[in-house]
Order: C-alpha cells, then sequence, then structure tokens
RNA sequence: GCCCCGGUAGCUCAGCUGGAUAGAGCAACGGCCUUCUAAGCCGUAGGUCACGGGUUCGAGUCCCUUCCGGGGUACCA
C-alpha cells in the first residue's frame, strides 16, 4: 500500500476515534512538505478545525500522535500553524529506491486485452508546402502523447490525416502549370515539399496583384476574391480533379510525390513516425455520402441552392455548411469520412485530434455531427488543442512566406550544436561520424525539449533571433546530466565495482533524500501526463529530477567514496536516475547520448 | 457584436486543480575545476501574480466588473 493512502486511511480512523467525525477521501489533504520545512509528506489539518474545536497546533499534536502510533513508517512529526509534517522512515524510501532500480518497467502499466485502443490523429499536413514551426509542435505533441499513453497501458494507433485535395493543393498545381517551366526537384535539386511550396507562394503573389488590380478599377473586395483568373483557374483544376480529369489527376499524382517524398525526410529527421496513413482523397467521397444519408434520414436539410446544412442551433452551436451549392465537399465533410473509415478498420475506444486550437470549434461540431449520424463514438472523441507557436512578428502565415520552415530550423540547431560541441572540445576523440549522431541527438533534443516542455494548451513564443539554448532548463541538460551518469558508470565497471541491489545504508543526506523523492514520483507524473495529456508534465519532471541529481553530484563522492555500501546506494541512485530519466525524455522522442 | 482562451521577474516558462515566505531558466553581477564530464554547482539582484471588487480560516489558483492580447464566428482548410 503506498504511504499516501495509507494516511489517508488511518487519518479518517483518527478523526472516527478522536472526534467522532466521519471524513471522505476529498476532505483529507496531502501534500509534499516544502523544502523549508522538517517532514517529507504533510497533512493540512485547517478543514478539521470545524470538528475538533481545538487550535490548529492542538488538532496537529493528537491527529499526529495517532498517525505515528498507528503507521510504522511514519518516524516522527511535528507541527507547523496548520501543517502537520510527517518524517517518513529511511527504510521506506531505501525500498522505494530499490524498487525502482530492479524493475525495468517502474511506473509503467503494461497493456493487456482489456486495454483501451485510442487512436491519435497527429500531423495531418497540407500537401502543397513545407512544414514549419508549427507543424513541428503538433507533430512532437503527437508523438509525444501517444507514447505517454502507451507508458499508460493504452493500446496506441498513431494515424495521419494527408490533406492531399482540395483547392489549396490546386493553387500549387495551377502556379506550377502555368509559371512552373517544368521545374522538378530533379532538376532544381529543391526538395519536393520546399519546391511545391513555392508555388503556393507564387500563387498568392499574383492572387493578390489581381484582386489589387480589380479593386482598382471598382470591384468590391470581396467579389474580387473571387473574380481573381487565378482563383478561378485554381477552381476549374479542382473540378476537373473532382470529375477524374487524366491530365489533372497525372499533375496532382505528381506533386504530391514530391511533397511526400519531401515529408518523408523531415519526419525521419524529427524521429516521428505513424501506423496508419489515410488520404483525404479516399475519404472526402465517404464523407459525402454520409452527409447525402443524413439528408436522407432527415438530420440534415437542403437549402434552395442546394448546398447542405446542419442546424446545431438545439445543441447550442449555429448552422453548419457540409456541402457546398456547386456539390463540393468542404473541410468538415472529409473528417466524417475519416472517422467513419477509421471505426470500421480499428476497434476504436477512444479518438483524440491532435489539433490546433484554432480549430475547437470545429471539433464540437463534428462530435455534435457524428453523434446525430448516430455513431455513439462521436460524443467522446477528445479534441488534444494545442496553442499556437507565435514569432516575435505575430502569428505564421505560410501563403506570405512567413514562416520558420522546419527543415531550416532543424540544420540550424544542428550547426550550433556542432560549433558549441567543438568549442567545448568534448567529442574530441569521436570518429566524424559518431560525433554528428551526437550532435544531432543534441540539436533535436533542445528543439523537442523547448517545444514539449510548454503547456501544450498555451500559445508559445519562438524568437528565431536568439538560437534554442543548451544551458539551463533545456533538453541538452538533461541529456548532459545522463552522460554524467553514464560516465561514473562507466567507471565503476572499469574498476570492477558492481551495483548490487537491495542497498542499505545508515544514513541518508537531505540530497540524498531529495533525489530519491523526486524518483518516488515518477509513476504519479506519468498518469497526470497521460490524463491531462500534457507532455510537459513530463518534460519539468525530468528537468527537476536531473537538476536535483546535479546538486547530489557536486555534493557527494560516488565512485571516491571508500564506505563500499554507501558507495553502493550512490551507484543505484545514479543508475535509476539514469535509467528515468532515459525513459521519461523517450516519452517526449528525446534521444540520450552516452557521452556528451 | 457574440463565443472561447490567455495576462505570473527585463525575456521565456513552472506553480501539484484552494494551503506555509509565489519558483526555475535566460539575461546581469559575484564565487567554485590537481577528485567521478564546469553543457555543471553555489550566491546576489530582480514580483502590486493586468486592474478593482467578492467568496473563506486561507486566493496566482474559484466568482463578477473593467483593461489588454490571441483565436473562432454559416460555402478557407
Amino acid at each position: 500500500m503506498n504511504i499516501e493512502r495509507l494516511i489517508f486511511t488511518i487519518t479518517i480512523n483518527a478523526l472516527k476515534e478522536l472526534y467522532n467525525f466521519e471524513a471522505s477521501e476529498d476532505q483529507i489533504q496531502i501534500q509534499n512538505t516544502r523544502k523549508d520545512f522538517e517532514g517529507d509528506l504533510t497533512l493540512v489539518v485547517f478543514p478539521f478545525l470545524r470538528f475538533s474545536k481545538k487550535s490548529p497546533e492542538k488538532t496537529g499534536e493528537e491527529i499526529g500522535a495517532y498517525l505515528e502510533k498507528n503507521i510504522e513508517i511514519i518516524e516522527s512529526f511535528n507541527v507547523i500553524k496548520g501543517f502537520l509534517n510527517f518524517v517518513i522512515s529511511k527504510k521506506y524510501w531505501l525500498d522505494i529506491l530499490n524498487e525502482a532500480f530492479v524493475n525495468d518497467d517502474f511506473g509503467l502499466v503494461k497493456e493487456n486485452e482489456n486495454s483501451d485502443l485510442v487512436m491519435v490523429e497527429y500531423s495531418s499536413p497540407n500537401t502543397n508546402k513545407p512544414l514549419h514551426l508549427g507543424h513541428i509542435r503538433n507533430n512532437l505533441l503527437g508523438y509525444s502523447i501517444s507514447e505517454i499513453l502507451k507508458a499508460n497501458g493504452k493500446r496506441v494507433v498513431k494515424t495521419n490525416i494527408v490533406n492531399d485535395r482540395g483547392i489549396h493543393i490546386c493553387k500549387s498545381m495551377f502556379a506550377w502549370q502555368k509559371w512552373g517551366k517544368g521545374k522538378t526537384p530533379e532538376n532544381s535539386g529543391i526538395k519536393g515539399d520546399h519546391l511545391v511550396g513555392e508555388f503556393y507562394v507564387e500563387f498568392d503573389k499574383h492572387f493578390r496583384v489581381e484582386v489589387a488590380e480589380l479593386v482598382a478599377s471598382g470591384m468590391a473586395k470581396e467579389e474580387a476574391e473571387n473574380q481573381a483568373p487565378s482563383i478561378i483557374a485554381a477552381r476549374e483544376l479542382l473540378l476537373k480533379w473532382e470529375a477524374k480529369d487524366k491530365g489533372t489527376i497525372d499533375l496532382w499524382e505528381k506533386m504530391n510525390a514530391w511533397v511526400y517524398k519531401g515529408f518523408d525526410v523531415t519526419y525521419k529527421k524529427l524521429g516521428v513516425d505513424f501506423d496508419k496513413i489515410y488520404y483525404e482523397s479516399d475519404t472526402y467521397l465517404i464523407g459525402k455520402e454520409e452527409v447525402l444519408r443524413g439528408v436522407n434520414e432527415g438530420f440534415f436539410y437542403k437549402e434552395k441552392d442546394s448546398s447542405v446544412w446542419a442546424d446545431l442551433t438545439s445543441d447550442g452551436l449555429d448552422k453548419k455548411i457540409l456541402l457546398r451549392n456547386d456539390g463540393t465537399s468542404v473541410y468538415i465533410t472529409q473528417d466524417i469520412g475519416t472517422a467513419k473509415m477509421r471505426f470500421a478498420d480499428y476497434p476504436i475506444d477512444k479518438m483524440v485530434y491532435v489539433v490546433g486550437n484554432e480549430q475547437n470549434y470545429h471539433f464540437q461540431v463534428l462530435s455534435v455531427l457524428l453523434d446525430k449520424l448516430g455513431y455513439d463514438w462521436g460524443k467522446g472523441l477528445h479534441h488534444f488543442s494545442y496553442g499556437m507557436v507565435e514569432l516575435p512578428s505575430g502569428k505564421m502565415k505560410s501563403r506570405e512566406g512567413k514562416v520558420v520552415d522546419a527543415d531550416d530550423l532543424i540544420e540550424e540547431m544542428v550547426d550550433v550544436a556542432r560549433k558549441m560541441s567543438t568549442e567545448l572540445g568534448k567529442l574530441d576523440t569521436f570518429s566524424e561520424v559518431e560525433a554528428e549522431k551526437v550532435y544531432r541527438m543534441i540539436a533535436l533534443g533542445a528543439l523537442k525539449y523547448f517545444i514539449l516542455k510548454v503547456d501544450p494548451k498555451k500559445n508559445m513564443l519562438f524568437n528565431p533571433e536568439e538560437s534554442i539554448d543548451f544551458n539551463g532548463n533545456t533538453g541538452a541538460f538533461v541529456q548532459y546530466t545522463y552522460t554524467r551518469i553514464k560516465s561514473v558508470l562507466r567507471k565503476a565497471a572499469d574498476k570492477n565495482i558492481t551495483v548490487h541491489n537491495g542497498t542499505d545504508v545508515d544514513s541518508i543526506s537531505i540530497k540524498e533524500k531529495d533525489l530519491v523523492k523526486r524518483i518516488s514520483l515518477f509513476p504519479a507524473i506519468l498518469i497526470e501526463a497521460g490524463d491531462n495529456y500534457s507532455p510537459a508534465i513530463l518534460a519539468n519532471y525530468c528537468y527537476e529530477l536531473a537538476k536535483e541529481y546535479n546538486q547530489f553530484y557536486h555534493d557527494h563522492f560516488i565512485l571516491i567514496e571508500p564506505e563500499p555500501e554507501k558507495r553502493n546506494f550512490r551507484l543505484v541512485l545514479s543508475a535509476t536516475v539514469g535509467k528515468l530519466v532515459k525513459k521519461g525524455m523517450s516519452l517526449l522522442g528525446v534521444e540520450m547520448p552516452e557521452r556528451m
């Protein structure tokens, strides 16, 4: 039984016996004792004063005495104001450490036949432009939350819906036809997704000139945006595409193939992957069918102009268009089709969509629509809504080319890592190939940690002028701590010092106990990170653990410690921290180098 | 206009779902390498938790007003 549960239970007994009060668990607050006070765990006694009718100090003393008598591992207690602090016995902490040390799955929940199957959709790129920093956040969050859910015993299917059709790709296609002069990734040496992105920007450039001209000639802006020759041409392409026009389909396939090849490179660099990929071009027709079924069954209705709508006002939402008046599908149409396809493919218990918070409303609507269409899983879908990445100048805009490109950013990070590492002379004995591997680990680790340590729900700021740090609260800090630990363990092995379990020492220092306490929190942190869909909770834990290890490392000898059992204890501590930090960071998608 | 989210140190972020004197990192200043990796450790300085009210033993945390920022808002995705 874990210590907190034990205190809960015995406190309930104490309140009954001392004050004849039947408490429930949620009236009892247990927290970690603040560092400035003596003790490990603290019970807040204020809520009990109404029943004890005594001072906070007196009440604390009485409950404290009761618990001390009835719980063996409580060594002593003290009361300060309304706070009852317990000192937990050394044995308890040593037991936890030994458990964490020997159990390679410490804190992890194993999946079984009854485990929920969770499908996590993330990435979901459009095929008209390369990935940028906003997509990086999405990809890292999606990958990490998938791993965290697995660590919580869920069966996870990582999925990607590629938005490979629609007006956006037609814009790039039209621009390429018109101004491309046969440019290809092969003959230009430009990565495919970047090349297609160039034409998307090219399209917008011409489009805006055309709109400006029309406005200058007296047309209203809104109409001009509808009448510009470029947009008309792009729309024609979309209609031809939907009509399966051979030439259009060929061009579409060619350009998308360029993009996929480019995306694969970026995904690989980022270390993210998918178990199943869906394409909008395969799902949007199913979406249409579902919408029409909805019309037939009376959930949706057709306007005079033959556009199709859902009236969601009784659900507290607005009316929502589902098919345009020309019969083409809108964004949400394909989401309906994709959902149907997925639930046919997998026995999904829970669907998680990793999509930015600008689409909060969209998912509210989708949930209701799916429910109306008779899917009972519609109501339970989870929109993992994350904040935007902003630049100092504001929101990123692909069309204006105002973005931090994913590939560029990664390569810049690697350059900085290489430079820094060379200056410090850390990897002088490494081969070039080996060193390059480590630079990439450090660069990616810094980038991933930088993004994942922030609460996903919040917007975050990225300043391209200041490169991401390798000192302080960073990925490199945690990696560095790990390499220190590995170094100590290597040296122990060199000296034929074996690290054995069942460690027992006469006394442990404050720093040592702090570390064990932090270790003991690992299982709860994993659960919390999973329940809250928050890699940030785990990232910050890894930092705290590493930070406390560095303090310990600074203040204590490990290998040099003459007393064998003490030395062993510290080696066990070190190995355990190393293991947890590696595990924790791996759930964030961060790799750990052995040396740096 | 209406709806949602946010505002914590100069900057970037934590703050365990209402508990003790609000914490880190960066930037600034000072100290620590003949002992296991100094990408580290220690210290100094830095705060009206946007503003004003309320709820209570106790509020950065919950409620309301106002201000500021971001997002959404029926044929963009």
